[in-house]
RNA sequence: GAGCCAUUAGCUCAGCAGGUAGAGCACCUGACUUUUAAUCAGGGUGUCCGGGGUUCGACUCCCCGAUGGCUCACCA
């Protein structure tokens, strides 16, 4: 099979290596044993000056002066300049060196020393090529600029775009920072399906997959809920799981189909429990990935020290748009003075949903500094527990920040038979069509019926947390490999 | 799913009243033994996203399609 040139540069690029392997050059080398990484090159230059050391990586700039040249070596953690003398190598080095192209990987050893204009470099005395690569890198000024390429070739994006390689590093340390503060806490770690024969726990459309052996539909999970919580019924009282989810949904800057999730309960405690984790956590997760618990997000100074401000749904209502729900007992009357905000708002709708267009419609957006909102409607909250002194609303909050929900959580409602109520509600609204409603899950009720513990719960979406804490303005940003629609051939 | 915008060399981008295309980097040839966005002398390497249409002639105008971006809808 041969390799077909797309174009004149890889024509190029293609005859090297014929004339490389006719000249017993393996151009796809193997174990090269590495001393010294660029950045530990240029931290210990004082000790390694003079000294023998080895690296490697990918060709990023050749500047050839005839029988001397410079070249710059990337490795993970940066760059450094190569000098290469045709006097310290010999003419066969030398000229395999000539015949290398930006892109290259090589493995080179050689001494440590100071250029006279005071560059940190390698002086060569040997070469390995350890992969010929055969496509051009994108421009040295500008980078890879074009979105789609970058998300569909991240691997260039991640060679020539730097910022993009710490955004990724920054993203590992946030997640590390979750696991230490919640194992240092005592929560267990666990892994659950995430192909279920019922897709609950969240209100959202599933991805359909079908299973041969046992001849079964299975929906991949929308929500880590409902195992989660069958756990706390096996006494394992606090749990967590980050994990991927996937929503058969729209794709915007702010959603992804599959994304990751975090979601913990602890049993014995209830939701004011979780605002008190949720805020201790960012900050000990900020100060861990980003150093600080003050960081800017597209232009916005956020403030992530706790304590956040905690308001009701109908308080932060109130204090935005000046409508006062208590005063509106009726569905008729919230849909009236939904309606005179410039909502519209079908007849028929229940008040707690009413409530709720008009939260995310005059409040939601203006959540820019870290805030609590507690006290859901009922209508919008089927897994979680009623206020006992006022049962329309639930033991719930979201927490935003920068105009979008960070976390979810709640008391858990551990009634059966009230958890049995609110799936039968939730069926009538999927018959009524609605297909994001819940659907009923009897096992899981089965699971109840022996008995939860009353706990709190909670779910953080780790996309969004990393978008705030690198100030990245798309979820794509933040994600290796972003769904994209196949490129038609 | 809807509206708007974009798609030109490997990459970043110009271009046009409709007369078959240009820059920088990259690349190729030559010079150069401490340069660094190396320099100097030369070379343009292209399915102007795809398919139709209008026209003597389309990268340019019109229609359809593809992919992406932004906004909106759904959602976290």
């Amino acid at each position: 099979m041969k390799l077909e040139a797309e174009n004149d540069l890889m024509a190029v690029r293609l005859e090297k290596l014929h004339q490389l392997q006719e000249a017993g050059i393996e151009p796809y080398g193997g174990r090269f044993e590495v001393t010294h990484s660029t950045a530990a090159i240029r931290e210990g230059f004082e000790e390694l000056e003079g000294q023998e050391v080895a690296l490697a990586g990918r060709l990023r700039a050749i500047r050839s002066h005839g029988k001397a040249s410079f070249a710059d070596l990337q490795d993970r953690e940066g760059r450094l300049q190569l000098y290469i003398r045709l006097d310290n190598v010999g003419p066969g080095i030398y000229e395999l060196f000539q015949k290398l192209d930006i892109g290259d990987i090589i493995g080179v050893r050689g001494k440590v020393f100071r250029t006279h204009r005071g560059e940190i470099s390698v002086e060569v005395h040997q070469l390995t090529l350890l992969c010929k690569s055969l496509r051009p890198l994108p421009e040295k000024w500008h980078g890879l600029k074009d979105v789609d390429l970058r998300y569909r070739q991240r691997y260039l994006d991640l060679i020539v775009n730097p910022e993009v390689k710490q955004v990724f590093i920054t993203r590992a340390r946030i997640i590390r920072a979750i696991r230490s503060f919640l194992d240092s806490r005592g929560f267990l770690e666990v892994e659950t399906p995430t192909m279920h024969p019922i897709a609950g726990g969240a209100a959202a459309r599933p991805f359909i997959t079908h299973h041969n052996a046992l001849d079964i539909d299975l929906y991949l999970r929308i929500a880590l809920e409902l195992h989660l919580k069958r756990l706390l019924v096996g006494g394992l009282e606090k749990v967590y799981e980050m994990g991927r989810i996937f929503r058969n949904e729209g794709i915007s800057t702010k959603h992804n189909p599959e994304f990751t999730m975090l979601e913990l309960y602890q049993a014995y405690a209830d939701y004011y429990v979780m605002m008190d984790l949720l805020e201790e956590m960012i900050a000990f997760v900020a100060r861990e990935a980003v150093g600080t618990t003050v960081v800017t997000y597209q232009g916005d100074r956020l403030d992530l020290t706790p304590p956040w401000p905690r308001l009701t749904m109908l308080e932060a209502i109130k204090k935005y748009s000046g409508l006062d729900f208590d005063q509106l007992p009726t569905a008729e009357d919230a849909r009236r003075a939904a309606i005179s905000l410039g909502l519209e708002i079908e007849p028929g709708m229940e008040r707690g949903k009413i409530i709720n267009e008009v939260f995310e419609a005059t409040v939601e957006p203006r959540l820019i500094q870290p805030t609590f909102i507690l006290d859901y409607p009922v209508a919008i909250s089927p897994l979680a527990k009623r206020k006992k002194e006022n049962p329309g609303f639930t033991y719930r909050f979201e927490a935003f920040i920068a105009g979008r929900e960070l976390a979810n959580a709640f008391s858990e409602l551990n009634d059966p038979i009230d958890q049995r109520r609110r799936f039968e509600a939730q069926m009538a609204e999927r018959a009524a069509g609605d297909e994001e409603a819940h659907m009923m899950d009897e096992d899981f009720l089965q699971a109840l019926e022996y008995g939860m513990p009353p706990a709190g719960g909670m779910g953080v979406g780790i996309d969004r947390l990393v978008m705030v804490l690198t100030d990245s303005p798309s979820i794509r940003d933040v994600i290796l490999f972003p769904t994209m629609r196949p490129k038609e051939e």
